[in-house]
DNA sequence: CGGCTTGTTGAAGAGTTTCAAGCTTAGTGG
DNA sequence: CCACTAAGCTTGAAACTCTTCAACAAGCCG
């Protein structure tokens, strides 16, 4: 089991720095590393809830869907994203999380909410951190599939997920591997799997960006910039728990 | 001033109890109420940050706008919610809140988040809990816009805004009164104003709900409940800050 | 090899938007 | 008191975006 001390994630700038003090009490909070197969369910909807885990490697995505079999995904999740804040206010998940890729979790103890509240006012303001931060993200989506049409949506996704991989360095000569699949983004955009899939061929006609088999490149900013401006939005440093 | 040991809203079953001492607590954090004016701003996107405040009376409603003008509205807010958790981890406001109606809010002074943490662990939960409780909402919201087509969008809306609204009190005779226009309703949804409104009608025509001038009646749930599942949906107690 | 998942494409159809016009209501000022 | 205005609601028709249906291709795995 890694160290909390010695934790991969926690060298990049991306996270912001923590005090020894607090980085020992996670420690303490720390019960063990668990993975999960591709397809595996993490948070099961509308089961009693799980414990409390922060995503280590690999991807998720939080979805809900409906009676009749519709999915929304609500968001995907990467390396230092918390999973289970929600599902803690409730007693069953409001929603799924499930495993895109081989995923490893950090998992704490159960009565971790409560002993951060209690003994580490630093972190507790961290955790409501997250949660503004991750509802701002929802925010952002809401906007796209309420406003945006369908290229829109698409070229904004993909910046999105774009910027939010490369403070994690998991792009490489401008190229991201993302192991998802057009049903994931027509899900997660509103929009039907054909119409997704005619889309993004046309962006890759019109030569804004391409996303083949896993594969993204974005490959016209400018053109990109016509369809969102979320490439120009600043990101921000975040807490690590 | 109302005396926060005397607030009319912390009587309702909707929120949890209070420990005597969490309230006096509160109290003096505090600062003031202010008003605002049907269609004031209580937080301007993209400016910079405001005060905390808790909706006391009156409606308001979270948005977000694109630069051709395509509105998008998050959520709306009802007395009890609370306004400016998410602004206060991002430099500027990411979103916009204005004011419905004539509306009351408490403000709590500056560093209130800060005190909260680390003298009141328990209220820090709550505001955890609250944070995730929104992004619940948001969640929610996304399910409909993304998955639901119009009729559905409109009969889950309603259902959710009459419930809320009823735990407040504020329905009467099978009647509440609120305070949105059409307008609103299809930037809430993603519909164009006109589908909104022809929707609207053949909801009424069908003797499934009526919406006229602000007045919202549920007539046929078995019909609504064919539409949506939002009805039979449980609701939480919550903390009230 | 066969079966399964994922991606691709054309055509038809439905849901939704846009355009355009008129209506009702409430408020304002002469 | 009535003309005028503005905001919100209503309706029909045309246009368009997106969905559904259907069929097939490509890649992967046992």
């Amino acid at each position: 089991m890694i160290d909390c001390t010695q934790c991969p994630l926690r060298k990049r700038d991306l996270f912001t720095p923590v005090e020894t003090e607090e980085l020992n009490f996670i420690q303490t909070l720390k019960r063990q590393e668990v993975s999960f197969e591709p397809g595996a369910n993490i948070v099961e909807e509308h089961k009693k809830i799980s414990h409390l885990h922060t995503l280590l490697s690999g991807w998720a995505f939080r979805y809900k869907t409906l009676d009749d079999g519709r999915r929304q995904i609500l968001n995907f999740l990467l390396p230092g994203d918390l999973i289970g804040l929600q599902e803690r206010i409730s007693d069953t998940a409001l929603h799924g999380v499930q495993a895109m890729t081989e995923v490893v979790a950090c998992r704490f103890e159960r009565n971790t909410l409560w002993k951060i509240f209690a003994q580490q006012p630093t972190l507790g303001f961290d955790l409501t951190w997250l949660a503004a931060h991750e509802e701002s993200h929802i925010d952002d989506n809401l906007l796209t599939v309420g406003q945006r049409r369908a290229k829109e949506r698409i070229a904004t996704f993909f910046v999105q997920i774009y910027k939010r991989a490369d403070q994690l360095d998991m792009v490489i000569n401008d190229t991201l591997e993302i192991p998802i699949t057009q049903y994931h983004i027509a899900d997660a955009l509103g929009l039907s799997l054909v119409h997704t899939n005619k889309t993004l061929r046309a962006l890759y006609r019109e030569g804004a960006l391409q996303f083949d088999r896993g594969r993204l490149q974005l490959l016209d900013i400018q053109k990109i910039s016509e369809l969102t401006d979320a490439y120009h939005r600043p990101v921000k440093r975040r807490p690590l728990l």
